[in-house]
This record gives structure tokens, C-alpha cells and sequence, in this order.
RNA sequence: CGAGUCAGCCGGAUAAUCGCUGCCUGUGACGAAAAUGAUCAGGGGGAGGAAAGUCCGGGCUCCACAGGGCAGGGUGCCAGCUAACGGCUGGGAGGCGAAAGCCUACGACAAGUGCAGCAGAGAGAAGACCGCCAACUUUCGAGUUGGUAAGGGUGAAAGGGUGCGGUAAGAGCGCACCGGGCCACUGGUAACAGUUGGUUGCAAGGUAAACUCCACCCGGAGCAAGACCAAAUAGGGUUCCUUAUGGCGUGGCCCACGUUGGAACCGGGUAGGUUGCUUGAGCCUAGGAGCGAUCCUAGGCCUAGACGAAUGAUUAUCUAUUACAGAACCCGGCUUAUAGGCUGACUCACUCA
């Protein structure tokens, strides 16, 4: 059976990875989400998650979209390829419901994956960045990576 | 039962499934080993009454600092509590309410300066518009001069109130009572109070969230504080080695100095990491002191510590759509938001007995 944990693995963790999806990223949106994504090579789906103050005031709702977002992120994360996702939220979004939000992540997750297929053999732009990037994020873990790369 | 006042409490619950996080127990990958402890499994924790606003007060940290003053800011009836406060408790005074009860920056305007629209004759050691009274004049309509704050009128406010005496008419002009000021006395730690005594005809009102004066208090910045570890072929210093009495630059040339390779060591420190980080002015129970805030004693308990940021989602049941709303170093307050519900004490009205 597969597993539907959300470890840490599956997130973006520090600000230089958020700034490596900021660059030429795969977009897709909805009324209330707008999904930047990026292949990756560390073989797992990752997600980061930037809800503006401005977009969303009480700290409660920004909460609570999240909670949808990683919720909706860990049942669907089988369904996508090894791509890293920031989700970012337009204003309007903490007055919509839970199952209305849910559903329109669910629609999103698959739109994204397909979006990106073809912009993986695309000639990366920063060929040091990535490279750079996987190491860090493979030496808390495994060791025997480190000496390889 | 109705209307109301005060005080306190709760802030969805249960079950199933899939997840997050740090703690404990076991497992123990990688490693020669130790150490570190990956991974997996189990256990038991995991947002609030306001976590909010950041309005006050502290702890903690770093910086500054002999002492004192000025400036600036704050507080402002009295006493107490407290680590401290602009907080709380008790008391006084004034105001609101039928009552329970509630509200009040509540020091000084006799230190000085300023301010007060409109109305009104006059707004401060004031003032004569109408009226009243006297004298003079008179064309008998009234006029002029003076006196007068009792009456009218204006105004938020017109320099105590009522009565009697008094007077040309009046007036604290005099007297009685009431009110006020001052000095005693008594009670109270004090604010303050008084069926107390004496004295004073009462004289210069309001406003200090106006300047100001008086008394007391205040050094600055904040956990992104601060401390520690520490990558990069970012970059600095010292010593040594070698191509090398080398190359390049300064220089007429030598010497000398700078620069160029490698190694070791040293300190500063970016990314990043660790720590600060939860045992605390802590909570619960019992007893005691006090009207109370609060304090003391004994016993017990450990109750979130995340860091792109953890408590959620779905389903079912409970009348079930659910308020305000999310810890970020920690406490004590204040203020504001809050669906629905519960408990106790008290006041008033009605009915019944």
C-alpha cells in the first residue's frame, strides 16, 4: 500500500529553494490559487506554500489554507511527477468554503503535472543552481550521495 | 415567573480512517570502533479567553553610565497591595439611579500669562438699557444731572439666599437664620468629616485633556536581543617551503619594498546550523493572617515550544449551518471582539400564602 505521509521531504524548506521556482516556472490557476511548478531530480513531489498577509488578513484563515493545501497535496501527491510547487493565493480566498476550495486543488494538482511534462527536456536557464540544490537537499539524509556528486 | 445589577465558569462532544509535530521506550542504517543517532514500531503530550490590539508595567539580553542638573515624557484625592504599573483593593469627595449598584485625570487659577462665539448697558476691584428715587428745568409731553444692583430684560454664567429693620429710593448698610471663608477642637494613619467652639459681612467668578506651577517617576534598544559552531576555491594576517641571487612593478644600477605558487597556523565572519526556548513573580489542594487586593506555611504536579512555521480533513451521531479568533522569549494588567450555554449572590415590581 502507498504511503500518504507528509514528511518533511515533501516541502520547500528554505528561501533559496521558493527563489529557484521563482525563476521561468510552469504556471496554472484558478480563481483563488495561482501554482508556479518546476521539475525537480530528488524523485518525489515537494510544496511550498505562500500565503500574503496581503491577500488574506487573519492569521486564523491563512492557517486554515494552508491546512486545505497540504491536506489536498498529501491525498493527490501519487498522481504527480517529481515537480516542486509553490501555491500562492489571490484575495477573496478566506471567504470561500472548505469543500469549494478542496475541489478546486484537486483539479489542479493533475493540470500542473501535464503542464510540466513538456517543459522538462527544456534547456535549463541556470545550470549551477540545480545541481546545487539537490545536494543540499540529499545530505541530511543520505550520506553516500554526498561523495558521488 | 418578569425587569435588572454584580461575580464566576464553559467556548463543541464522541467514534472511525488518513496525516503533522516535538518528548519517552524499543529498533539500531551509515561507520574499524566509540560517538552521533537515519529508519520503523509503540506510548503518552500538542493554541486562547481573549493567543488579538501592542496601550502600560516588569523579568531577561546587549550597549551606555563618577555625581548632579537641564530638556523631554509620564502620573496626579488618601491609604494599602505588588517585581512593577497608567493595574488592583479599601476608604473619602462629587455625580447618576427607585434600589441592588454604577461613573469620575478628583493637586494648584490668592505666583504669573492667556482664553471666553452670540446676546446683553455691563463678562470682572464690572456695569445704569428699562425701571425706582432726589434736585433742577419745563412749552406739563418731558428733559438734564446725580443716587440706586431691590424689580425687568440678555445670557451657560450678572460679585451669596430668605426675612425683618433701615432708607429719598436702595444696598451685608445693620440684625436673625441658612450657606461660605479662616483659626481652633474632636474623630480618623490620611484624604476628609462634624447638630463642636471662636472669628469674618462675604472681598480678586469660570477654564490647567490652556501655557504654567507643585509633588513623584523615567538611560537606550530589543529574542530579527544576545551567545556559540561554521561551508565556499568570498576574502584578510603571520610563519615556513620551493621553482628562486625567479618573473613583474617602483628604481640609472645594487640593496630594498610591493606583487605572483604551495603548506601550516591565526583571528573576523556570509549561507546554513546550534542555543537562547520554556521550572515559571508557575499551577492545584489544604491550613492560616487580612474587610479586601494580597501574603505566609505544608503537600502534590510538570501542563505547546514550532521555525516556509505543527492541533487538520472526511464520514456518522448528538436539534448541529455555528461566535470572536491561531502561541513565536516569558510574565502582570488594560482595552477591544465574541454565537450559544451554565452557576451563584443581590435589588425592584407583581401574584400567592
Amino acid at each position: 500500500m502507498e504511503s500518504f505521509s507528509f514528511g518533511r521531504e515533501l516541502r520547500l524548506l528554505t528561501p533559496s529553494h521558493y527563489s529557484r521556482i521563482f525563476q521561468e516556472p510552469a504556471r496554472a490557476a484558478t480563481p483563488y490559487f495561482t501554482l508556479l511548478a518546476k521539475p525537480n531530480d530528488i524523485g518525489r513531489p515537494r510544496l511550498g506554500l505562500t500565503v500574503a498577509k496581503k491577500r488574506c488578513k487573519l492569521a486564523c484563515q491563512r492557517n486554515r489554507i494552508k491546512r486545505l493545501a497540504r491536506e489536498s497535496f498529501r491525498l493527490n501527491q501519487h498522481k504527480l511527477d517529481n515537480i516542486d510547487i509553490v501555491l500562492m493565493v489571490k484575495s477573496g480566498v478566506d471567504e470561500q468554503s472548505n469543500a469549494e476550495l478542496t475541489q478546486q486543488l484537486n483539479k489542479m494538482w493533475r493540470k500542473l503535472n501535464e503542464r510540466c511534462k513538456p517543459g522538462a527536456p527544456k534547456p535549463k536557464p541556470f545550470k549551477k543552481r540545480p545541481a546545487k540544490n539537490v545536494k543540499k537537499a540529499n545530505s541530511p539524509q543520505k550520506r553516500d550521495n554526498t561523495p558521488r556528486s
